[in-house]
RNA sequence: GGUGGGUUGGCGGAGAGGUUACGCACCGGAUUGCAAAUCCGUGAAGACCGGUUCGAUUCCGGUACCCACCUCCA
């Protein structure tokens, strides 16, 4: 069994990955609330916890993993959405998650196992709510239920924070009817123009944190393996879901491992909403970037590290691809990925390294070892390979570059294929004489506009 | 102000207390009519100051700078 390690941001360490059931591993990981295509920060996690999750598949088997990932259907970020176009809420979330289907399988992300909507867990967060209130850890105040933060004395532990320090830094106005001010709202009212659910304080919508509890322990249990996330969720949703979850279940933990991916940056910058900085998946995609070029250059950063996106990074990505595609078109893979590239993976979830193996392979001339390989971190799959499969159809050009040299050999005179040869080069096309004939290729600046003046 | 993370060769980016990361670029060679592609090869690093050690880029402490979270965000 290969041994896999993972930084666990709950203890602050690497440490080895022991799963409470090996035959049901249990995965969670926060999804988008919908209310906009995806952007490219959001595209990171759900790459990063798409190896992770093939990587559990490929060592405990594709039935003993479950994966889910939550789609937050309500939220007021969609309310002022619908609000300020005048359409319906359900429309708009609706057409949100299919964008979002769109865009993740276009990177090459597997679906996982579940993916449930908030607006479907309506009466298990509503029972969790209750529960915590009879259990003394939240209460209820002018319509609104706010968990009591001063109840739970491990608050903070995740993100390591202390309560006193959190009140003496906070920036935020204090509703009056808080006992403390980090006390957080698990449900509050909704006037007629917004979503509600009728509740026993009233007709009301949830509070952000209270979906994932309840999602997470319907579908995985109180205590499950891994809760993964952006490190922007730390605090406060993270620490948020742990007060609500562990008080409601009295457990010890919420998820054995927290893992958290550190955030894509945009020259220098958190690329982000509020910073007007962002691009999204389907921007890049429409600019003709390839999504299994996106997934790579996602994957040549380890998790844990901010990440610059550069085109320079593209363009390595694409030639690399472009080159093992063709390393590899028509081989059958091997039976197993290369043990290197599974320790990389398995090494606290290192693509770099990983991929680092795969040039290696790649060297050897191991086509098979690269294919299957590969195949652990989602590249160099059939489902992603249509941008270097339907290129042009260069046999006449070729053809007629052939004859040009030939003539040219017998004249010595050469510059009709020297011509010839510049022009398709400008046009991106990728040159490869030998001594039986011309092989032409569509290359990284392809351009087929070009191509039909030649 | 509090908390967490980072600083590696021209660029990107990993691991390991002592032995070549790897990729891109560059340079040299093979190949080519010349190139491209391909193959082979060379060179190039560890922010700064201390400490531990036979030996540190790798461990410990400090300094500087950068980033993130503390407010919706992955």
């Amino acid at each position: 069994m290969v041994e896999i390690r993972l930084t666990n941001t709950r203890t602050r360490q690497k440490e080895r990955f022991e799963p409470i059931d090996p035959g049901n591993i249990r995965v969670y990981a926060c999804g988008p609330t919908v209310y906009d295509r995806a952007h490219l920060g959001n595209a990171r996690p759900v790459v990063v916890f798409d190896v992770l999750f093939r990587l559990l598949r490929h060592v405990y088997g594709a039935d003993a993993v479950t994966y889910v990932r939550n789609f937050t259907d309500v939220d007021d970020k969609i309310n002022a959405r619908a609000a300020e176009t005048g359409r319906d809420i359900r429309e708009i979330t609706e057409e949100t998650i299919a964008w979002y289907h769109d865009d993740m399988d276009a990177l090459g992300a597997l679906r996982p196992t579940q993916e449930p909507r908030a607006t479907d867990y309506i009466p298990q967060m509503l029972a969790m709510i209750e529960d915590l209130i009879a259990k003394g850890f939240a209460y209820a105040a002018e319509g609104h239920v706010l968990f009591e933060v001063r109840r739970f004395p491990e608050y903070g532990r995740l993100s390591g924070r202390s309560l006193d320090d959190m009140i003496a830094g906070a920036r935020v106005e204090v509703a009056p009817f808080k006992r403390d001010p980090m006390d957080f709202v698990l449900w509050k009212p909704s006037d007629a123009d917004q979503p509600g659910w009728d509740s026993p304080w009233g007709r009301g919508r949830p509070g952000w944190h209270i979906e994932c509890s309840a999602m997470s322990a319907e579908l995985l249990g109180p205590v499950f393996d891994i809760h993964a996330g952006g490190i922007d969720l730390q605090f406060p949703h993270h620490e948020n879901e742990i007060a609500q979850s562990r008080c409601a279940h009295g457990s010890e933990v919420m998820a054995k491992y927290w893992l958290h991916n550190e955030m894509l940056q945009v020259e220098g910058k958190k690329m982000s909403k509020s910073l007007g900085n962002f691009f999204t998946v389907r921007d890049l995609l429409d600019q003709g970037i390839p999504g299994e070029v996106i997934r790579f250059v996602l994957l040549m950063t380890h998790y844990r590290k901010p990440m610059d996106w550069t085109a320079e990074k593209v363009r390595e990505a694409e030639a690399t691809l472009r080159k093992w595609r063709g390393l590899t078109a028509d081989i059958e893979p091997a039976a197993s990925p290369a043990p290197a590239v599974v320790a990389a993976l398995a090494d606290d979830l290192n693509t770099a390294g990983a991929i680092a193996a795969l040039h290696d392979l790649a060297r050897a001339g191991d086509a098979a070892g690269l294919q299957a390989s590969a195949d652990l971190l989602g590249l160099l799959t059939d489902d992603l390979g249509d941008w270097t499969a339907d290129g042009p159809d260069l046999t006449a050009l070729s053809a007629r570059m052939t004859k040009l040299r030939a003539e040219a050999k017998a004249s010595k005179d050469f510059s009709a294929v020297d011509a010839m040869k510049q022009k398709l080069t400008d046009a991106g096309v990728e040159i490869r004489m030998s001594a039986t004939g011309v092989e032409l290729l569509p290359g990284s600046g392809f351009d087929a506009a070009k191509l039909e003046r030649i």
